[in-house]
DNA sequence: CGTTGACCTGGCCCCAAGGGCACGGTCCAG
DNA sequence: CTGGACCGTGCCCTTGGGGCCAGGTCAACG
């Protein structure tokens, strides 16, 4: 034990803290002075709560939010080794998708030969059967498999043909970090009820500005550009684009899938 | 050319951009609408804009500021993406730095071992030659090498022995995100003149609590350790720091240089 | 004992990059 | 002509402090 005790300023610079993040801690809790002095305000705080305040000094130096902080200070320091790799492997895996991003744009503009195999095809009404979910990018493959595979079980066991194309609709924008909503439809002829979580829904009759790709452009990126490349010629066109993007399993003439726009 | 022009809420949603967001960066200057009506205010903005607001929102998810993109739209697609990819390779960089900060602090506070080796010595009066700037991490390898020689070469040129301790001060944190005061001295003896950025000091008889590091203790993460056994030290044996740690090469007893706080 | 300079407190405004809400004006279709 | 959707401005909120100001404290020096 030790109960020599510091003023804040003597402390902060044992710690590598500035007297005003001391002041920010201290109100939220996260590093309580040893003593406060009722009439003046001032604190002071322990020699013994140095190596807290330097373990937070060096969380909040790597750029973690102090809620954070807060919990990771009241683990062992083996625990807290652990959650930190865990939270530097997100870190770095955010940033090689990132980085796949900025592939993909790199020839942003420039990909006039896809643009120009940009063609536009009349939908007629169909009826679908589909699930929702809002998900990150990481969940994406999960629920469309997981999702066409409940869908078809479903069409089977209701006595309908189950061999209808998949539609998969990005309604919002979904990245690693942000969620957005996204739906995964097959579509189907015949009368069915809909159960938990998959809907019945008519998609109206519409025209669609559409781009087949090839299972070359498999990856990512490339994928990206064709997305690139349809709305490029919507640009271009004077069309406008009246809805989100979608995803059409098998695409047309032997197609991987085709990337499309309501127009 | 297309002059079809778009309202706030169309083109922000064509181009995955809030209309707040539009504003924002109207307001900056960042994106003008291509019309306002000056009765009420609507902003209106083209279809030929829409590109650009495509690629200020992919900037905008990879987490750059404003002022950056800024810089960055106006750059040609090929320019852009030369930036980038230096930008991610400094971000994953600045990652990989931070790892090794984790790891360091993995053993945090069960170092006693080390710890146990820490002594304390009187150091008398010295006069130093010394150079000093504000640096980031990256920076250090140069300030130290070449002021060590500059301050060699001083000393050789004024008649005097040039083999004194070298001795490297932190006054203030040095991190790869963050500048700090570094301090490079070489002890002298004898009368000699300053140059441009070679000043002479006097550093006061002090006790100093110091650790040699072995030559295998050479990388960053063992280092800091070392730091950490010293401040241990200190919090523990009731002593205050008085000032910044420094390195004192060569160490003693042969090992690579000591690591010292004055006390 | 007084004074000086260093230190401390709380309070206020500031940054990025918007989100959210309120209040009020506008636009378009039925 | 009227409802609902859209748009504007303005204000407060977020995170993690930095900077500055007015005023109170502390310790050392004369």
């Amino acid at each position: 034990m030790n109960d020599r005790h510091l003023r804040a300023g003597e402390f902060g610079a044992a710690a590598q803290l500035s007297p005003k993040a001391l002041r920010l801690y201290a109100e939220q809790g996260l590093l309580l002075p040893a003593a406060v002095d009722p009439a003046t305000g001032y604190r002071s705080y322990s020699v013994d709560q140095l190596p807290r305040a330097r373990v937070i000094a060096r969380l909040r130096r790597l750029g973690l939010p102090l809620a954070r902080i807060g919990y990771l200070a009241d683990l062992t320091p083996e625990a807290r080794a652990l959650e930190l790799r865990g939270w530097l492997h997100t870190q770095r895996r955010l940033l090689d998708e990132r980085a796949a991003g900025v592939e993909a744009a790199q020839g942003e503009g420039a990909d006039d030969a896809l643009t120009a195999l940009v063609a536009v095809r009349e939908v007629p009404a169909t009826k679908v059967l589909c699930r929702s979910a809002r998900i990150t990018s990481s969940e994406l493959p999960g629920l469309v498999e997981g999702g066409e595979r409940d869908i078809r079980a479903h069409l089977r066991a209701s006595g309908l043909p189950a061999d209808g194309r998949r539609i998969v609709t990005f309604h919002e924008l979904v990245t690693p970090d942000s969620e957005g909503l996204v739906e995964v439809a097959v579509a189907c002829t015949g009368s069915l009820e809909p159960v938990a979580d998959l809907a019945i829904r008519l998609v109206a009759a519409h025209a669609e500005a559409y781009l087949p790709v090839p299972a070359s452009h498999e990856d990512l990126p490339l994928i990206l550009r064709v997305y690139d490349a349809v709305e490029a010629w919507t640009d271009a066109g004077g069309v406008l684009c009246t809805g989100s993007p979608y995803e059409i399993t098998p695409g047309t003439g032997g197609a991987l899938f085709d990337v499309a726009y309501p127009v």
